[in-house]
RNA sequence: GGUGGGGUAGCGAAGUGGCCAACCGCAUCAGACUGUAAAUCUGACCUCUAUGAGUUCGAUGGUUCGAAUCCAUCCCCCACCA
């Protein structure tokens, strides 16, 4: 714990939007300084969706400048409430998960987790652990502490129970169970998105209703996806994973839109934001082109999470393809029969098209291309031959390989 | 348990016996323009051995020359009351 603590206040308040309260944190800092002891900040992982992206990233970055400062993360996997199903929001059932599936996932995303966090600094542990063994009465009891009003209002339950739609009993017990985790792990710090507010702050009241010091909350912005609009979630499937390959990587980056690139800057790269408006009054003055502020973008984030060498190469790659038109460098191959065959029937063998229908819809509009030939006549026959390249739109090739 | 409302393509939402493969909006895909940005314009958007055919409107069975539309049974959802 080499820095001082106005040094860690300042590092550890950046981009967040609550915080609950700055005085605590303070005080909690300082006491930890004096007793040498790290804080343990937890934050809860659902086991459901391992494929980690950049949102989650946002709150991960936060974690990783806690460690940086000294502390512990502790990270809970809701294994229990995994295997229940969480009814939370829109989609009103959420599969129920095996004990096999869980484990999977949560080994799935350590390694992603990893990425970020420092695993010599990080604690993990799952729900199950405490609630496995648990007995109704706990249960009855532990809900003793929390009144219906308390829960109403959370905005969503408030909204929706204004709109009168349904929430379940389940979805008002979650809360409770991610607060008691903050109890048996004694959090001094629980961090999460901006919509986790509500039940961040139940863990506060829960912890100083058992006798516990409350955590201090803090929560993050939620980072817009893809589509510029919602935030990033893999049901959405406007999400760039952890794990995504550094073409897909840099190519989603490049397809996120100016005004949002900020956020990236922002909360992916934790760019503090005097640099970022630097940055932005450049663009804003012709200074810069902001497609260069973006693919300088894409490629820090690639080389995040990959290498400075897959960096440059993505982006090879991408001003090959897309800005000069040419092929990729890797085209899937096809192995077709040699004889001849509609063009259609071949789009779908080679995965251009998942029907003839859809097939038939691109040659139509103009999309699909054999060699360097347009063609837009749907019953356009062909005799395969090796190395033929087949294009569907921006991103479909496909490479022939005639079967012996 | 009672009363009322409802289940239509990815989502939302029309349609209440033939003009319905099903208006419209969103999302999506493609083309043009570009910086694979945004905005805009255009087209497409169940499947197929494709100017035709086949399967769709919660499920099953029925009435009819003909059903998403009518009848019966069943399944599911929601609100209110208890």
């Amino acid at each position: 714990m080499s820095m001082d603590i106005a040094q860690q206040l300042a590092r550890l308040t950046a981009r967040i939007v609550d915080l609950h309260s700055l005085a605590e944190l303070k005080t909690r800092l300082e006491k930890a300084t004096a007793e040498g002891r790290p804080l343990r900040i937890k934050m809860g992982a659902d086991p459901s969706a391992p494929d980690l992206h950049l949102g989650h990233c946002v709150a991960m970055n936060k974690l990783r400048e806690f460690q940086e400062c000294g502390h512990t993360v502790v990270f809970i996997i809701g294994d229990f409430t995994g295997m229940i199903g969480d009814p939370s929001g829109k989609n009103a059932t959420r599969p129920q998960l095996s004990r096999e599936q869980v484990l999977e996932n949560a080994k799935s995303y350590q390694e992603q987790v990893f990425k970020i966090l420092d695993p010599a600094r990080t604690e993990i542990h799952f729900n199950s652990e405490w609630f496995g063994p648990m007995t109704f009465d706990k249960v009855i009891r532990l809900s003793a502490h929390v009144t219906v009003a308390q829960l109403l209002a959370r905005d969503d339950f408030a909204k929706r129970y204004a709109a009168k739609q349904p929430i379940s009993l389940v979805e008002f017990l979650y809360p409770l169970v991610q607060a008691y985790d903050s109890v048996m792990v004694r959090a001094d710090v629980e961090l999460g998105g901006t919509d986790q507010l509500f039940n961040l702050l139940l863990g506060r009241e829960l912890q100083r209703a058992l006798g516990q010091e409350p955590q201090i909350v803090m929560t993050l912005p939620l980072l817009e996806g893809l589509d510029g609009v919602h935030k990033m979630s893999k049901s959405l499937g406007n999400y760039i994973a952890v794990n995504d390959t550094p073409n897909d990587m840099y190519g989603k980056t490049m397809s996120v839109s100016d005004d949002l690139m900020w956020r990236y800057y922002s909360l992916v790269l934790c760019m503090p934001d005097a640099e970022i408006a630097a940055l932005r009054a450049d663009v804003a003055a012709g200074r810069r082109h902001p497609r260069d502020v973006k693919d300088a973008l894409a490629r820090r984030i690639v080389a995040q999470f990959h290498s400075d060498d897959d960096a440059e190469a993505a982006a090879a790659e991408f001003a090959r393809v897309f800005a000069k038109n040419q092929l990729p460098a890797d085209i899937p191959v096809v192995v077709v029969p040699p004889a001849e065959t509609g063009l259609l029937s071949l789009m779908v063998a080679a995965h251009l098209a998942p029907s003839t229908s859809e097939a038939r819809r691109l040659v139509q509009a103009g999309a699909v291309h054999v060699g360097d030939e347009r063609i837009t006549d749907f019953r356009h026959r062909l005799v395969p031959s090796d190395g033929l390249v087949l294009r569907a739109g921006k991103r479909g090739f496909a490479k022939l390989k005639v079967a012996p």
